[in-house]
RNA sequence: AGGCCCGUAGCUCAGUUGGUUAGAGCGCUACCUUGACACGGUAGAGGUCUGGGGUUCGAGUCCCCACGGGCCUACCA
């Protein structure tokens, strides 16, 4: 039979035929009554209006290694897909989007605009989903959620009234972050800090009754316009005199009074600060202590309000400026001065937010915090990489109440009701009927909607079922870990630990992986919204999914940021090319050999695989013993660094293993054994050699599983098998491992290395055959290199090996490489290099002194000798001893050479 | 202000408890279109681990300081 096999890997001819039977097979479907142990995660669900950026395609692939790893060792495995609603970002789209047809959502209403969003979502809501399917991730579709859907909602009003009912959920006025272009409060977490050059302008205040000023300073000048006191501290005797005064506002002429408060530094400014309760964290506190009246002078699209009198109306930053002006014009402006500060803005609008009084939802912190700190901290949930436990157990330690609601239409509207009269709250998991105070019937629910992060932090019980104790629950819940990146360890992480220990009693997941963020180039977060991203879908397109895949994982180091370039995925792609290529050598040799009567179902059946490594005249011949052992070490360091989520370390193996052991040396070495008219001799070569290729494949398959799906149906099957997906993954058999294998063709390889060094080094073609003479003084080796002859005469192109004994070794003429346990020599007439050898003896002589002298000074130095391991200093011993014959052989070579010239 | 991380070959990065001449990929040099693969083969050059001090028999690895770069947390008006 002739098999069709392309030239080259084309990725596009066969990605989509996988990614489509995976999941039209429901290959990757839990089974709860399925056995073995469980491995479960949840994705960390991305934005429904999002698509596929280079951060998911991380977080991705570690996430479908591992749990195709797990499922490949037996585990009763379940990734549950989903996605998150995303409250800001979902109704900012939307509302852009409508926009563009000249609609503002405003006029819509709230109803006809949420039928919108859910249209929209409709649409376009699984374009993320679809790109998941088509990178081949091996999730469950069938328990596929959304973080809007009833079924979550039901979740989200139950631990909501929950919450409320023991006292963690209040509603109070506070000092929240707003944002004037998302029209919302935000919690702490979304409002970031950036160092900006300011100004502190300092303004004179007249003292009532005195021709005093007192003069404060201030970065915010339109916010004294809601300046209800000016404030001193108690022990600045600079200011004593004025306490219990009154000041009189500019531009207002309010009478506002000056107290005394701690919490006024007399280092900064002039030591005298002006309160404003209801734009400013310290003056709400300062204002609560005393009394003082809130004055939000703003509106909620950042304009001066009413009470900023003639200000009304402008916009708050044009309304500094005047400010300005008007002050220095009434010459109450003392000085400006520079000054650095840290401006929040908002994390989405980048606009500066607006600190602001405002009545919110809030949840408690402290009580959720504590269990949340004590569950990692006894270890029963990892952090990796551990470095960011400090991190964590540093905000868990100083964590404040947050704030829930949100002024959107767009997510899970707040469980609670106000009747008309006496604005009493009730909170309920179903829209009640009468008020729970008064019994009133004439109720309005909250307009408010909870922060997105709220349902997103009960999504690992959520998804499972809970509160009902669902099978899904009981088999998967805790689930195993969670890899998600360290930007989102507090919105998101931190929350669902606390959160699932408070609802379910026990911890959402045994560990927490957090992945490296992808950079480009010049090391910014790659970012869409910033042009600096590559887009993953293109690329992949381009180079191939499986080399994204393999490429991305061959660089996520545990706690290292990623820089990808396209030159990193074009190796990549080599690599599978690579791979592909093996398979054909495989296959359209064994064509050939086919033509002899043997047939792939008697060389490579699953039964047959199983079976090997198969002998030869009593023996595993040894490059094929090598090659097993070889595939257990790899196995092995994959497993232990899989375990520990050090995928650069299993990818790099694998690679080794593949290009430098399979392809390097055993496919070249067993090339003749493949056609050899010896049919039994054959038989063993091909048997051995399909069974590695298997193994080979299992290996890569959680790497690259496009390619390897494809290759392993070439590869006869137990009958029903559909997928090397729910195969095994390979294991490190003890009659698999070889030391003396091991060591044999490393040997054989250095002379092999010799050799070829030579060849290059005499500038031979490459192609002309030429005799070589090789000495030992160890008889192993001798024997060694005498039964491999074959092999080393073809790998370095030799018309004949001869052994001699040493004292017959011709170190006179021609080419002669030399180590401590053997010699090589290329006879060779014409005149070599003598100068290029000369020096390059004399470099590594140089080395190897220095390596010498720095061995004898330590072995002589008794302290060392009595401080150092015994393995150290026979390791030592042994080294020196090789160093100092090679020494005298490359000493030796080089005063012959100069006697010569 | 507090905390964390990084600085290793031209580039991007590995280097697990300190231990024998520090590794990989890309790039580079030379030779080679050989029947799986030029998305390839073979051989090779190239670093003393940012600088300084210390601990140790022994430091890329531990400690301190400096310089350079990055990140996180934080209500100094």
């Amino acid at each position: 039979m002739v098999r069709e096999i392309a030239k080259a890997y084309e990725p596009r001819q066969i990605e989509p035929r996988w990614a489509d039977f995976w999941v039209k097979e429901a290959l990757f479907k839990a089974d709860v009554n399925a056995p073995g142990p469980v491995f479960s995660i949840v994705i960390p669900p991305p934005n429904v209006t999002g698509s596929l950026h280079i951060g998911h395609m991380l977080e991705h692939t570690e996430i479908d290694i591992l749990t195709r790893w797990h499922r490949m060792r037996e585990y009763n495995t379940l990734y549950l897909p989903g996605t998150d609603h995303a409250g800001i970002s979902t109704q900012r789209v939307v509302v852009k989007h409508l926009m563009d047809r000249g609609i503002d959502y405003h006029t819509l209403g709230r109803e006809e605009f949420e039928r919108q969003v859910w249209k929209w979502k409709a649409e376009a809501g699984s374009e993320i989903t679809r790109q998941m399917k088509g990178i081949g991730e091996s999730c469950d579709w069938s328990r596929e959620k959304f973080t809007l859907s009833p079924e979550m909602s039901r979740v989200v009003r139950e631990v909501f009234v929950r919450l409320y009912e023991e006292g963690l959920i209040y509603r109070e006025k506070r000092l929240v972050n707003w944002c004037p272009v998302c029209l919302t409060v935000l919690s702490d977490l979304e409002v970031v800090h950036e160092e900006r050059q300011g100004h502190l302008w300092y303004i004179k205040y007249p003292v009532v009754g005195t021709k005093e000023f007192l003069v404060v300073a201030t970065t915010r000048p339109e916010t004294m316009l809601g300046d209800t006191a000016v404030a001193v501290n108690p022990e600045d005797e600079r200011y004593t005199h004025l306490v219990g005064k009154k000041a009189l506002l500019p531009l207002m002429n309010r009478e506002i009074p000056i107290l005394a408060d701690a919490m006024v530094d007399h280092e900064f400014g002039t030591g005298a600060v002006k309160i404003t309760p209801a734009h400013d964290p310290n003056d709400f506190e300062v204002g609560r202590r005393h009394k003082l009246a809130e004055i939000d002078v703003m509106t909620d699209d950042g304009k001066m309000g009413a009470p900023a009198g003639a200000y009304a109306e402008m916009d708050r930053f044009e309304a500094r400026k005047k400010i300005v002006e008007d002050l220095r014009a009434l010459g109450l402006l003392e000085k400006i001065t520079e000054h650095t500060n840290a401006v929040g803005l908002c994390e989405r609008s980048k606009t500066i937010v607006e600190p602001r009084a405002s009545t919110q939802w809030f949840c408690k912190m402290k009580p959720l915090a504590e269990p949340a700190i004590a569950a990692v901290e006894r270890g029963e949930i990892q952090i990796v990489p551990d470095n960011r436990r400090e991190e964590y157990f540093n905000w868990m330690r100083n964590i404040r109440d947050w704030t829930l609601s949100r002024q959107l239409w767009w997510g899970h509207r707040i469980p609670a009701w106000y009747c008309k009269e006496n604005k009493h709250v009730t909170v309920a998991r179903e829209k009640p009927a009468k008020c729970a105070t008064c019994g009133s019937a004439n109720l309005e629910q909250d307009p408010d909607v909870l922060d997105t992060w709220f349902s997103s932090g009960l999504w690992p019980f959520s998804t499972l079922g809970w509160p009902e104790e669902t099978a899904d629950f009981k088999k998967y819940y805790p689930t195993s870990l969670l890899i998600t990146g360290y930007d989102i360890l507090f919105f998101w992480v931190a929350r669902m630990i606390m959160m699932g220990i408070h609802f379910t009693g026990k911890v959402p997941f045994r560990a927490v992986y957090l992945h490296s963020l992808v950079r480009t180039g010049s090391g910014e977060k790659m970012s869409k919204s910033k042009g600096t991203g590559l887009d993953p879908v293109a690329l992949n397109h381009q180079y191939g999914t499986d080399a994204m895949r393999f490429c991305l994982a061959s660089m996520a180091a545990p706690g290292t940021d990623i820089v990808l370039s396209e030159d990193k995925l074009a190796s990549a792609r080599n690599f599978a090319n690579k791979i592909w290529n093996a398979a054909r050598f495989l296959f359209v040799n064994l064509d050939k050999f086919e033509e002899g009567g043997a047939k792939l179902e008697e060389l490579a059946t699953p039964e047959v695989r199983a079976k090997a490594p198969y002998t030869y005249r009593g023996d595993v011949p040894l490059v094929d013993a090598w090659m097993f052992a070889r595939l257990a070490a790899t196995i092995e360091l994959m497993n232990d660094a899989l375990a520990n989520y050090r995928f650069h370390e299993a990818a790099q193996g694998a690679y080794q293993f593949f290009w430098g052991d399979f392809c390097d040396w055993h496919i070249e070495w067993v090339k003749p054994e493949l056609q050899s008219a010896d049919r039994e001799r054959a038989t063993v070569a091909w048997k051995n050699l399909f069974a590695a290729f298997d193994a080979a494949l299992r290996l890569l398959h959680p790497f690259m599983p496009f390619l390897t799906e494809e290759l392993w149906h070439q590869l006869p099957q137990k009958a029903g098998a559909k997928s090397i997906a729910l195969g095994q993954f390979p294991e490190a058999f003890e009659h698999w491992k070889n030391k003396q294998a091991v060591c044999e063709v490393g040997a054989i390889q250095e002379v092999v290395t010799a050799l070829r060094n030579i060849r290059a080094e005499l500038k031979l073609d490459p192609k002309k055959k030429v005799a070589a003479e090789f000495s030992t003084s160890d008889a192993g080796i001798g024997a060694l290199v005498q039964a491999n002859r074959g092999a080393i005469e073809r790998f370095a192109v030799l018309t004949e090996l001869r052994i001699v004994p040493r004292q017959q070794f011709d170190g006179k003429s021609g080419a002669v490489r030399s180590t401590a346990k053997f010699d090589v020599r290329v006879a060779y007439s014409d005149t070599a290099d003598a100068t290029a050898e000369r020096a390059r003896l004399k470099k590594e002589i140089e080395g190897l002194e220095k390596a010498i002298a720095s061995k004898e000074r330590q072995l002589g130095d008794e302290t060392f000798r009595s401080r150092a391991p015994e393995k150290i200093i026979k390791g030592l011993e042994a080294t020196l001893a090789e160093q100092r014959i090679e020494l005298r052989k490359l000493k030796d070579r080089l005063s012959q050479l100069e006697k010569n010239s």
